[in-house]
Parts: structure tokens; C-alpha cells; sequence
DNA sequence: CATGAATGAGCCTTCATTCAT
DNA sequence: TATGAATGAAGGCTCATTCAT
């Protein structure tokens, strides 16, 4: 059973024994290496199918023929509203996945490039207009503040659930698809003397 | 000797085993217990001082009486600088100490939330003169969102060095300042049909 | 199946297992414990009949009314030629049987005191019109040593298959024979001067 | 302690657990790893050990300027004695270390040709004056079955314990010496017709 | 009857932690 | 005081052995 993503995310990798997985998940020790193998490849699994899904989420949502903003909007709201069904999910993605240090570090964050790469592209796609267009890659750095305070707020969330996804989703946008509006439009902030 | 930082951020916390913290520290297992208690007290001891050493950095940097935005501009120059002079610490408080699950996770994450309650501050006190001005705990999902928005960066940055620490943080002050200014100035973005 | 032998012979008693017994066998787990018994037991079995064959090749050899020294070369001849055609069959016996620590050990070596004693039953017949006839329980340790010269030259034999199973045969013969024909016609060594 | 060679003899290398070879040395188990490394590692550790003193007794027994018969007598006679001393040793050597199929499969057996190179040398030296002198390496075949003539011997022994070491040397001697005197001086068997 | 699926028990190995010197 | 030496406790993994189908 792959509610190992429970135990994981409950205790970490290593304070997770495959006793008490096998113990939550109702089969016996045995079963899970007859299974999903080593411990090493259970965890892997594990990262690689809430990684799946949350992409899936994610990307479900930003498709169709709507403006970038409207589908950066709708793909922040099912990235709340996913993580927020998801606790254990997202605790394993986030707390877990970004500390292994283990043959698969590539595979454990990968994810997260996708979903840069997706808002890279977005970013760039509502630039196509402007006065001065630019490159997905260009974008990147800005799609991976995005993608931080994005995952900094789910966390603060947690803490504060006196929040609703689409009103942390709103802020988001307001913040950063607003900054993004005037620097694309040339108005941009210089070292001695912002604007307000 | 705290020099169990380096082992501990280059080999996580359950790699890293007592004896070669006490090797490269150059004093035999015993003193460790004897000065630094358990293993998590050593560790709890090391995010503390990182974590004290970083907010001191950024503190000294926002202080004197500039303008709110010189403060976050020079507070942000000084994290990207701390932090890239100080990879291990920050492996230790970014990668690591977000991931144990122990006694003392409150302690872990606690530096997490002063930077916060620094960014709120300033935050809120932009917005003094401002037509609706706001409390600084209103503020906060803002400066959660840049925080988070910052240690994204940071990650991002290890893997393209071609960046300097200033044009990182130029480049969040004006994908945020800009945002938050016109959010401060009545200019928001609305589900369904935003600006650009 | 019986090719259990092969995986015996081939892995080592715990080495092999009974998956890949049974999987070799092609039929299934259960099947072999329904039919064998437990590993030990199957084991058993092995060496049982692999023995058994052994030992029938030497007999059969060695029948007739044939001159002793002339039984003695046909049943050297036969053993290696069994040996040579039966390569996994020495190894349980030789290698395996002998090593195993368990409540049958008894008759894991139960062949060895049956040819020990149709070679003793060989020399003792040989020297009946001999100035000093010999019973057969005075013969053993000359038996013991015959086998056990046998023994080591298959061993030996694997490493240079360049030798053939008569020329082998033929140098025990004359080792030994010549040897125990000296001894019954009185010739022998005394400790302080040997002959040669 | 090195008393693991008794728990080694007793039950053989997959029977015996750390455990029990630990509490037999009254050590602790991590003290076993510290000092012999992994179980494989102690165990070779044994073999080379028991192989070494095997190997010294004999040679020290053949040594000096005895005429080669002499030497052979005394080479067997300290192999029976040191083998009746050193039970477990002698069981490690003979009935484990030809069994086990492991990386080091290479050195357990090693004293075994260092024995027969020193028969071997014997057998060829004692050609010398004769009528056709040989090479050592044609007298491979009568130093393996010596040995192994020897081995048996010894097995044997241990269900007969009422001989004595000298006695069952001496019957090799005649038995063997002998036969091979009898070799070098041109008198043979041939399949058809025997002495006796 | 024959088997896929399941497990209890145990082994090797490691490491945080502490005495005796 | 500072340390080399020692260990209790556990964890990952495997395998002989048996039910439910």
C-alpha cells in the first residue's frame, strides 16, 4: 500500500522503519520488498507518484484557451487546493524530497523544474504583446520566486488555516502577476528610490 | 567545535555519524557529549547559531533610517550575500532543518519566522502615508511570499552561479516592490480579467 | 524433480534456494514440500540417491570373479569415470554432504564407510594365500586412505583436465597396490631408514 | 577473540550467527566488527590463521637435512599430532574452507597446494640418485593423493580414536613410500595382472 | 490437486551513547 | 579532565515455510 506516504511524511525518511510502513499499510515486511523493492526504491516511488499527481493537478488546470493570467491563476488555486487535500503528499515533496541525498537527488526534484517551467512559460507567453517580449528562459528566475512563495505560503498556511486557498491564491497573484504587469510595461524599481 | 555544521550539511543529519563530527571537530567523542549533549542538542545547537548568524546579517543590514525600500533592498542583498559565502550554513538551515521531525522542531523553523515578522515591518510601515494604511500582521502572507520567494532563489542560484547576489535580489525587489506598490496604491488584480 | 541437484551443486546448500530449486524443477514451492519435505530433508534425499548411483557404478564395476587387484582397478576406473560424467553429483556428496551440520549428518557419509569397506573387503581378500592373512577390519585405515587418495586426485583432476580418468586410476594402482603388496609380503619401512 | 574458529567448526559458516561466536568470545558484537570486520572478513581471518600454524608445524617437522623419506615420516606425523590438537582447526580447514563459495574462494584452499608442493618436492627429491630421476610437478598427482590419503586418514581417526598418530602415519608411510619406492626403482603394476 | 501470495523469524550490520582509565 | 574501548538497541533485508484459491 502506497499509504507508506503517510509514514514517511509523518517521521522522515530515516525515523521511518519498515516495520511500522508494513504495519500502517496492513501487509507484512516482506510484501513491501516483494513489492516496491528497497527501502530506497519504496521512497522513490512514493515522490514519484504524489510528484505525478501534483503536476496533473497543476497542469489540468492551467490548460485550455484562457489568458496566461487566468490560467496562472487557476493553476495557483488547484496548487493550494491540491496541497491542502494533500498534506502528507506535499510534506513528503517539500520537507523530504529536497533533503535526500541519495542516487535518485535528480528524479526528487524534478518535479519542481517542471512546475518552473511551466510558469516560466506562462510568464513569457503573456509577454508576447509587450514592447519588449522575452525568452522562457529569461523568465526563469522570476517563475522560481514564484514557485518559492508559492510553497512558503502553503507552509505558513498550515499554521494559519484561518485562510482560504483562493484568498492565498489571490494574494499571490496580486503580488507578483502586478510586479510582473509594470515590468513588462518598463516601469521597474532601481536601487536608490522605488516608487512608493 | 561547531565546525559539525560542515559534516552536518554535507552529509545530512543521519549520515553523518558522531564520529566523524568529532574527527573533523578534532576532539574525541566524549567532549562532544559532554559539552554539547545529544545528538540533537548538537544539531539544535548548530541551527541555532547559523540561524543567529543569518538573521544578524540581515538585521544589521536593514537598520539606520532609510526608506522602507532601501531597507528590504539591502536586507535582501545582504541574505543572498550571507548565504552565498555561507553554503553550509545554509544547507543546514534550508535542507535540513526544515526536515527533522523532533522535540525541537518549533526551534528549527523559528528563525524562519523572525525574517518574517522583519519583512512585515517594513512592509507595513510602506504603507504608513499610504491612502489605506495596514498592520503589519496583515502583512504577513506578503512577506511569507518573499521570503519563500528569496530561499527559492537561493536554490536556483547554486545551480546557475552566472548570477551575482545583487542582480537576484534587483530582480525581487522589482517583481515584488512593484506589485506590492500598486496593491498599496489601489491597483489589483481581479479573477477574471487581470492587467497585462 | 531431483535437478535439485544442480542448484545444490551450484549455489551451495544456502545458497540455493528453494525458489530457484523449485523454479529449476519447474514445478511449484508447495510441490516440493509435499513431495520432499523440508529443505533438509530434500537435501538429503539428494545426497541419498546421488550416493546411491555412486556407489552402484563402483559395485557394478568391481563384481565378477575377477582377481582382487583387478576389482580394485575396475572400481578406481569407474569412480572417476562417474565422477567425470556426474560433476554436480561429486560436488553435493564431496563438497556439500560433508560440511552440512545437521541430524542426518549420519548418513550424509554413509556411501563413504561403504566404499571404505568394499575396498577394505579387496585388500583383505588379497592377502589370503598370503604368509599373513589380514581381516578386513585391520585393512580399514589402508581402505581409508585409498579413498581418501581418490577423493583428493578428483579434486585435483578438475584443475587439470588434461590427465585422463585411467591414467589417474593407473597411478593409484601403482602407488598403492605396489605399496600394500610390499607390505603383505613383509617389506615395510621402519622410521629410521626407508628404503629408497 | 579468535575462539570464533570453535563456533565456525561447531556449526559451520551459515549456522553460526555473530551472536553466538560473539557470546562464546565474550565480546561484544560491534567489538567483532571493529576488530575482524564483516563475518566473511572473520572468517578468512580464521582460515589464514589456522591455514598459517598447519602449514608451520609441518614445515618445521620436515625441515633440516634428513634424507627425504625421514622428512615425509616427520612431515606426516606432525600433521596427524597438530590435527588431533587443533580439532576445530582442522574442521574449519578440511570440512568449511573447501565449501564456501565466496570471493576469497581463492586463499582457502591455498595451504592445501602449499602442502602438496611440499610432498611433491619431497617425492621428486628422493629420485635423485635413481634411474630416472623426475620434476617435481610430475609428482603432483602422488603428493595430492597423499594428501589426501592423509586427510581421510585423519576423519577416519576421529571415529577411531584408539590409534595413535604415529601408527596411522607409519601405515601411510609403508603404505605409500613403499609403492612409490617400488615406482622408482621400474617395478609397476599394469591392468592385466597385478603383483600380489 | 497445484499454486500465487503471504509471513514469522532471524541475521548481519551500524551507531548513539557511556564507562574505566 | 579527556579518551579509547565497549555495548544495547534497532533497522534493512531474506528465506524457509504455509494457507486460500
Amino acid at each position: 500500500m502506497d499509504a507508506a506516504v503517510e509514514v514517511f511524511a509523518a517521521h522522515g525518511f530515516h525515523q521511518a522503519s519498515m516495520d511500522e510502513i508494513s504495519d500502517t499499510a496492513g501487509v507484512s515486511k516482506p510484501m513491501l520488498y516483494a513489492y516496491l523493492g528497497s527501502k530506497d526504491e519504496l521512497f522513490l516511488a512514493c515522490v514519484r507518484r504524489e510528484a505525478a499527481q501534483l503536476i496533473a493537478a497543476i497542469s489540468g488546470a492551467t490548460g485550455g484557451d484562457l489568458s496566461p493570467d487566468e490560467q496562472l491563476w487557476h493553476g495557483l488555486r488547484s496548487f493550494f487546493a491540491h496541497v491542502s487535500e494533500n498534506r502528507a503528499s506535499w510534506t513528503l515533496l517539500h520537507r523530504l524530497a529536497n533533503t535526500r541525498e541519495n542516487p535518485y537527488s535528480g528524479e526528487m526534484t524534478e518535479w519542481r523544474e517542471q512546475a518552473v517551467e511551466l510558469i516560466a512559460g506562462l510568464l513569457a507567453q503573456a509577454t508576447t504583446g509587450a514592447a519588449q517580449p522575452v525568452q522562457t528562459d529569461q523568465m526563469r528566475p522570476f517563475a522560481v520566486a514564484l514557485a518559492g512563495a508559492s510553497e512558503s505560503l502553503v507552509d505558513w498556511w498550515s499554521l494559519h488555516p484561518d485562510h482560504t486557498a483562493d484568498g492565498l491564491a489571490k494574494r499571490l497573484m496580486n503580488l507578483v502577476w502586478m510586479g510582473f504587469g509594470d515590468l513588462v510595461e518598463g516601469r521597474s524599481w532601481e536601487p536608490s528610490g522605488g516608487r512608493p
